[in-house]
RNA sequence: GGUCCCGUAGCUCAGCUGGAUAGAGCAACAGAUUUCUAAUCUGUGGGUCUCAGGUUCGAAUCCUGACGGGAUCACCA
């Protein structure tokens, strides 16, 4: 609903009729007002002060006069250097209250908008998700819900990377050293018992290594090589050529890889064995999270997608062969390098089969969008990929969107693997659950429930605390992780906001026992609106324009902040205003009605944030 | 080195399609509950918006250049 417009009409309007100009709509900026000034809404003056010739508090004293006299919607002004504040009438303010409490809080568009598909996840079988995984998942889970909010039919979708060396690994690991152990034997997750024989295997191949580096062959061509000052240098450089070259295991894992690609049937059932476990470890994480997904693609599917439109894309001189059979495209026109596309032995490389996929998705879907949330260090790979898609002129290639997002580190700095810094998604989302059980425990609030409800109530309120941590922060920046204050649940917190929502609940449950009905409109008796009253129904008219822009902006966490700033004025309401003892009935209405509208654009905004809320708390 | 991203309070972040005296939370300190859920509210202290130029009536915001941090530039994914 859009409430500032006629305002601005009847500006451009007394412009016209005091000055004889037409501003264009365009040109006239429209603020909020000021929490330290007086008014609803401010129009910035300074523009127009060349145009008319006058000083500009008289301009403003004259248009702000004329929109009082008007008697539309104005009831009294200010000017303050070039601003002029105007304040809205109590009519004006007891419609909207109305118009928001009658209707959804977003207006779905009718009109479908199209469809749009939605990549996020994409995980790799050999290792859990970790805390990068959460931040993915979030904006990808959002951005697919405030799409839809947009009218977008929506497609979520991952792509596992389901094949490669790693997973050879671990297969190697399980069958050497595993004792025909599963994740029901040793009651451990799926993906992670599969990543544990992953990360088995790195160990046994460190050990190797270590041994192989004290033979006479190793310190020879240490020796040959006299760039290299240490021992140390030279081994930590040398580790992948003996990996490939001269490891024992190395070499099984080769062989496996190997076997898989010719289809082994022995190699090939072991993997499908290992995978699913992988895959019910994640299906459990995604649960915990909230999430699903539409369709999944799998790597071992797709890998050798795109070798036609190389093909394609020889034929009509967009790419071009090497003597030696690799095929190129040349982008330094566009300011970008060389990339190949197919190596010399005909075999695709990453972005071949991201050609692929994305043609197979439009064969599947039809969209006219694809969102790709990935981490931002893959901005130029999908810079490449785009532009690529451009040249082969893919119906599909002006809707493409990098959804990019900064890496998420801790206080101490990057997560790295290695020194085994890494957040695991499952051990932080069952923290920040206990964290919230013993805070809940301790506040007593829900204490006369039932276990499970007390149980469901808890689990809602630690990933709040969890996901708002994340999303408030904007896509493209990177982001400190501190685990402290990620089970906090005060201040600018999921929690807060939830506690906003509970609080109105409650006053709903108590109206309802007073048989206060809601639905009624008052036309009989005008009421004053405070300026609590006011700002709160200032910024729940704006949600729609916020959830649009989100969308613009592919951008989630402008909806947590508006979240958090609308949870904020509610408390600040709560505390300083009387609701359900209110001076008169009709006080009394309006305030719960605005109460009422509060929690629901609340409740929307975190349902698009992929967070849920309680009842009570 | 080329390209891209980031730099705002002690810390974590808003504000960035130019508008008033730059905002929140955390942390510190002081207060508020006979009243609708105190996971709340109020107050105090805390800033060269990295720096330097430029555009503008007006710049944290736009432009240029430095500085600092990160990413990326594979016949890896």
């Amino acid at each position: 609903m859009d409430f500032t417009s006629p305002l601005v009409k009847d500006f451009q309007l007394a412009v016209n009729d005091r000055f004889n100009v037409m501003i264009p709509i365009d040109q006239i900026i429209i603020n909020e007002t000021r929490k330290e000034f007086e008014g609803d809404f401010t129009i910035v003056l300074f523009p127009f002060v060349k145009l008319f010739g006058k000083p500009i508090e008289e301009i403003g004293q004259i248009l702000g006069q004329k929109l009082v006299d008007d008697q539309h919607f104005v009831q009294g002004f200010n000017v303050v250097k070039g601003f002029l504040n105007i304040t809205l009438s109590d009519s004006f303010w007891l419609d909207v209250m109305d118009e928001l409490t009658e209707n959804p809080v977003i207006e779905k568009s009718k009109l479908k908008k199209g469809k749009v598909l939605v990549e996020f996840a994409s995980p790799n079988t050999n290792k859990p998700l970790h805390l990068g995984h959460i931040r993915n998942i979030l904006l990808g889970w959002s951005m697919s819900k405030i799409y839809e909010a947009n009218g977008y039919d929506v497609i979520k979708t991952q792509v596992i990377n389901d094949r490669g060396i790693a997973i050879c690994k671990s297969m190697y690991a399980w069958k050497s050293w595993g004792n025909g152990a599963t994740p029901e034997s040793l009651q451990v997750k799926g993906d992670h018992f599969v990543g544990d024989f992953y990360v088995l295997f790195e160990k046994k191949f460190q050990e190797e290594y270590k041994l192989w580096q004290q033979s006479n062959d190793a310190q020879k061509l240490f020796s040959q090589n006299g760039q290299f000052k240490d021992q140390e240098e030279f081994f930590k450089g040398y580790k992948n050529q003996y990996f490939n070259e001269k490891s024992k295991i190395g070499n099984d894992a080769r062989k496996m890889l190997l076997d898989w690609e010719a289809n082994d049937e022995s190699t090939r059932q072991l993997w499908m064995k290992m995978n699913q476990w992988v895959y019910d470890g994640f299906d459990t994480t995604y649960h915990d999270l909230g999430v699903s997904f539409d369709t999944t693609y799998y790597e071992s599917d797709t890998y050798l997608l795109g070798k036609k439109a190389v093909k394609t894309g020889l034929d009509s001189g967009v790419f071009f062969k090497e003597p030696d059979g690799s095929v190129w495209i040349d982008l330094t026109d566009a300011g970008m390098d060389k990339k190949i596309m197919l190596r010399s032995d005909g075999t695709s490389v990453y972005i071949t089969q991201d050609i692929g996929t994305a043609q197979q998705r439009y064969e599947d879907f039809q969209v006219s969008k694809m969102i790709y949330t990935v981490g931002d260090e893959q901005d130029y790979h999908f810079k490449v990929l785009f532009e690529v898609l451009k040249r082969l002129q893919e119906p599909f290639a002006d809707g493409l969107y990098h959804l990019s997002y900064g890496m998420v580190e801790l206080p101490t700095g990057k997560m790295k693997s290695r020194e085994g810094t890494v957040v695991d998604a499952d051990d932080i989302i069952s923290e920040v659950i206990q964290e919230a059980a013993l805070l809940t425990a301790e506040r007593g609030e829900i204490s006369h429930l039932s276990e499970t409800e007390k149980a469901e109530i808890i689990r809602k309120i630690g990933l709040a605390a969890l996901k708002f941590f994340i999303i408030k922060v904007a896509p493209k920046k990177k982001m400190i992780f501190d685990p402290k204050d990620s089970v906090d649940l005060q201040g600018q917190t999921g929690p807060y906001i939830q506690n906003a929502y509970v609080r109105i609940q409650s006053l709903l449950r108590k109206a309802a026992e007073q048989n206060i009905n809601l639905n009624q409109r008052n036309d009989q008796n005008l009421i004053t609106f405070n300026a609590y009253e006011r700002s709160l129904l200032k910024q729940v008219m704006q949600f729609s324009d916020i959830v649009r822009n989100a969308a613009e902006t592919y951008d989630p966490s402008i909806i947590a902040n508006f979240s958090y700033q609308l949870a904020k004025d509610f408390h600040r309401f709560y505390h300083e205003v009387r609701i359900l003892n209110a001076e008169n009935a009709d006080v009394k209405v309006s305030r719960l009605k605005i109460s009422k509208v509060v929690g629901d654009v609340l409740k929307a905004a975190f349902d698009l944030l992929g967070i849920e809320m309680p009842d009570r708390m």
